[in-house]
DNA sequence: CTGTTAGCGCCTTCAG
DNA sequence: CTGAAGGCGCTAACAG
């Protein structure tokens, strides 16, 4: 490989020279800048990045953590954060974590020293693995909720979508609709959005004066075929409910798949409400009624507030996202109230 | 952030004793160590992972390109090249192009100069691409068919399955059940293993003596919605087929899905096969009859050849991975027969 | 065994 | 506007 001095000595200029006409950091007679081109092709220049970084102290490579990446939700999100960071030279390093803790930190592990910005969405990470495995000069936006210790270290944007407030007005959407029983499939246990929409879905039960069933709450994982299994459980019971909210979109358009396979009509026999609003979402047949909480802004976001503090904004930024119910066609009265 | 000179300094030590405890490279007195040691968590010493790439001349990162992460076929693939190299030390950057040549560049652009090795599989890129993206040193190794170019400079490995041969074979299956009728959801246009699957639906219906009625080339791009959409159309025919063989395992569970949703049965009615034999796959109901391919085989023959290249092999290496059918519930002979 | 020193390839003052 | 020289942080010979 060619380095910069073989450039220089080729066209006969000083190293700086080559610099300057690769950087445009400053002005260089168009006689020499074209000779220092010229041997650039010449000698098939590629300037090392590694030195170059090492050099100007800086990496433009930043990466995101997420859960899922094979979940739409998050490879949606992946692809708006990388619209917005690639207009800003930076290229962006993916990881999906499969919820398991060990890969949240290998992952940080093997990418600190490499990056100068990171996006994630914790699922177990806590704000110590955090701060042991991401040096303070990286910038750090975490994605959703994640409990921050009391006088914690670390100065990290904060964006996150409302998990309990959604899940709640879903729940009452389902409630006005006149159900009462109503099953809930939820996402991976320990979680932060599996816990928070959760509380959301007792919330709405509990002040609608509903009694919560526990044997409605069944465990999930946010997979498509979590939301099928579920779904069979749910309709093989005794007295199966008349709705089903999930936790997240693909487990309910599972949950829809795996009902009409049963022979139940949606939403005339079961309603079912997802969570997310994932492209899918709308071209299922019936669309999926659910929490409208799109990937494409949250990644948005985050991604700009990353670029702003790697442009050197230094107060914490933390900010709520906005969701509401889209109301499509998997969500109807229960057939009992149609008939009185 | 401490440098390692400071390390030195606060240990009363030289730097090199300071690198020699890091990395093991040479014997130290277990006193000096230990002052060592203190040092380094004292000023929370953490070495500059970019200056020792510089230094050391290698990079502990590889990448790894593949059409769509969300598609399990490729995140299953990913994380059997992940296990491999994580033995070995390197980390994987993985990209999901997208079938798109523009992500295809755009990604090798952007990682070359920070990866020491490269698994990819390409749909659009060419060798001229590759040549020009990716330097020389760089250890490379391409999945699935791929048009090498005569003369080609690289020198890179090439592992890849029998896309025409594992059609081939499903398609007999079928035809030995005794379907004359039989439908293809394609994979996406212009991609290696798209047409070559085609390929080997042509061959086999033409070495049994069976025409190829072109309305039953249903165009796909491998994703379920894809294959949902193809049953769809088939189904409505006038004629419709009774076999039908999907490019790949996820359109063939999106197409029984959707066909059990309109109100046929599988088998019964439609007979579906896949290709690939994903997880998923055997888990269906019915479980689906497929070509087994195993992307875990794939990630890690792939892998395992890249850490050799990576350890000095130079010799080309050209592997063709065995398939085989594998039936299972989806498959069946056509009504007409049964009824005989 | 330990310390000194010369790079790795590039950027960036700072004289001229 | 150009070039010489020092430094980014670490590793690796090579003396001692």
């Amino acid at each position: 490989m060619a380095t910069i001095r073989d450039v220089a000595r080729h066209a006969g200029v000083s190293v700086a020279t080559v610099s300057h006409v690769i950087n445009g950091t400053q002005y260089v007679s168009p006689e020499l800048r074209e000779r220092v081109l010229q041997a650039i092709s010449a000698l098939k220049y590629r300037p090392n990045r590694l030195a170059r970084a090492l050099s100007r102290r800086e990496v433009p490579l930043i990466a995101l953590v997420v859960p899922d990446i094979s979940n739409p939700y998050w490879s949606c999100l992946a692809r708006a954060v990388q619209d917005v960071t690639d207009r800003h030279g930076y290229s962006v390093i993916v990881c999906s974590t499969d919820g398991l803790l060990q890969r949240e930190v290998r992952f940080l592990e093997s990418v600190s020293g490499w990056i100068s910005g990171l996006i994630l969405h914790p699922y177990h990470l806590t704000h110590e693995h955090l701060a042991s495995y991401v040096s303070d000069d990286t910038a750090v936006v975490i994605l959703g909720d994640f409990l921050r210790a009391e006088g914690a270290s670390g100065n990290w944007d904060h964006i996150r979508g409302n998990n309990e407030g959604g899940a709640r007005a879903a729940v009452d959407h389902l409630i006005a609709l006149g159900h009462t029983r109503i099953a809930f499939i939820q996402g991976p246990p320990g979680t932060p959005s599996g816990s928070r929409r959760l509380a959301g879905f007792r919330q709405a039960l509990e002040s609608a004066g509903l009694l919560v069933d526990d044997s409605l709450l069944i465990p999930g994982d946010y997979t498509r075929e979590a939301g099928r299994a579920g779904v069979a459980t749910l309709l093989g019971m005794e007295h199966p409910p008349t709705a089903v909210f999930c936790a997240n979109d693909l487990m309910a358009l599972g949950a829809m798949e795996e009902a009409q396979r049963l022979g139940h009509q949606v939403p005339r026999d079961l309603s079912i409400v997802g969570f997310d609003d994932i492209d899918e979402a709308k071209r299922a047949r019936p669309p999926l009624t659910t929490v409208q909480q799109p990937p494409e802004r949250l990644g948005r976001v985050a991604a700009e507030a990353l670029v702003e503090r790697l442009n050197g904004r230094k107060e914490p930024r933390d900010e709520w996202l906005t969701f509401s119910v889209v109301v499509r066609g998997s969500t109807a009265p229960p057939v009992e109230r149609r008939r009185t």
